[in-house]
DNA sequence: GCCTCAACTTGCGATAGCGCAAAGACAAGA
DNA sequence: TCTTGTCTTTGCGCTATCGCAAGTTGAGGC
């Protein structure tokens, strides 16, 4: 099993390091053609998954159809621990938007791997809080912020997880349409669509087809403080 | 130590078995009166808290100071848990909204109880991860439903927690401004207003300053479905 | 019983963002 | 190279919601 080491590293680091050594080995491998499913909103949740190489995007859909991207899953990263830990259906659609390997362990072969360790329950809890406090922190600015300014933190959030730096800017490293963009911080394709062009006027980042280089962040970061 | 046995018993149910029985005794009681604040967003988490009696409102503010309600804790249930694990700081500002009793316990406090029950950190990724669906489905209301739907998912999740049967309908037995209801889901205070004088002329509610009492759930269920 | 203040209502104009439509641009396959 | 389908842009009218203003209501304190 190879595993990039080019990523966010949270969970990532934990395991490779000695204090979790034997994780890996249990798991299950398994290669994914770029928007393949893992699993689907409302199936019983029987494994978890880290994430080797490439990324996931877990969404859900409301009654009349219209999907709304929860989180990234990125390199390093783990899904679906808690919900298999204490059975019921998964609560999010995963699917791969590029090329992507995944490691899973069934409820069983995780709990034997937390009775080696048993600090990982409490690594468990620290991770599943800090996705909720990004959660919390995303709530308020879907209720308090304007449309431009989620733009503007969600390219500052993916400068962080998934950028790479290339000569002319920060090239955002997943395949991101204005459908994406528009379905994660609650706005019309449309309105997404008429804030980049703003923007790229402005000279603040380029962009084509589902992918997005940022030439300028600290003007983002400004639009965003203020 | 006397606590109330008729609200939602989720975690308070597991605290009173004997799974827990040591827990409680080695808590702080604390009693505050309507309005106080327990802790703030930003300071050091020194202790986490079950609520006894009473009410919290957890909240959250933007850089403008428009307030947003994360969400209410009441009676039976817990909150600041993983912060105190993990160490840090609030990530919410915490009100009494009634007259309210919580018993609280340091780091110290709670790991020892964690070590003579090991069982209860599965508790707690399952209470969290329980907060964490429920908030997920909130930004999905958020992303994609019109206010008048997301006012009446919030009635109908208030009738399960805080709800009184009375002899006109179902009282909802916190103290709830328009604007209490319009910073949880996201809207403003006219907007609420103007909804639910709507729904109060079609008799599915009867409501005065601060309370609300649903004449008609089925309604409201109904308005949320189709 | 009156006063005061906060909560609530409601009309009205303003506006952010929606959603359609039609055109343009690009990537991948034939 | 051409075709096809998907993604993107942009004009335009529309609507949900906002935010102000001015008035009303009601609970608690004096």
């Amino acid at each position: 099993m190879q595993l990039k080491k080019d990523s966010d590293p949270h969970f990532l680091n934990i395991l490779l390091s000695r204090r979790y050594k034997n994780f890996i080995k249990f798991g299950t491998a398994r290669h994914m053609q770029s928007k393949a499913y893992l699993f689907h909103e409302g199936e019983p949740a029987q494994r978890c998954y880290l994430v080797a190489k490439g990324c996931l995007k877990l969404s859900k859909l409301n009654l009349q159809g219209r999907e709304v991207i929860i989180r990234y899953i990125s390199s390093g990263e783990m899904t679906a621990t808690p919900i298999v830990l204490r059975g019921g259906v998964y609560p999010v659609t995963a699917q791969a938007i590029k090329e992507t390997e995944v490691i899973s362990w069934d409820r069983r072969g995780f709990l034997k791997i937390a009775r080696e360790h048993p600090e990982i329950t409490l690594d468990l809890i620290t991770l599943l809080f800090e996705r909720m406090e990004d959660l919390q922190q995303r709530y308020l600015d879907l209720c308090s912020e304007q449309a431009p300014r989620r733009i503007a933190k969600f390219m500052i959030s993916l400068m962080a997880s998934t950028g790479r730096k290339k000569e002319n800017g920060i090239y955002i490293d997943i395949p991101l349409s204005r459908q994406n963009i528009a379905d994660h911080i609650g706005a019309s394709m449309f309105t997404v669509s008429r804030t980049l062009s703003d923007w790229e006027k402005n000279g603040w980042l380029k962009s084509s087809r589902q992918n997005v280089t940022i030439t300028d962040p600290d003007a983002l970061k400004a639009l965003v403080k203020q």
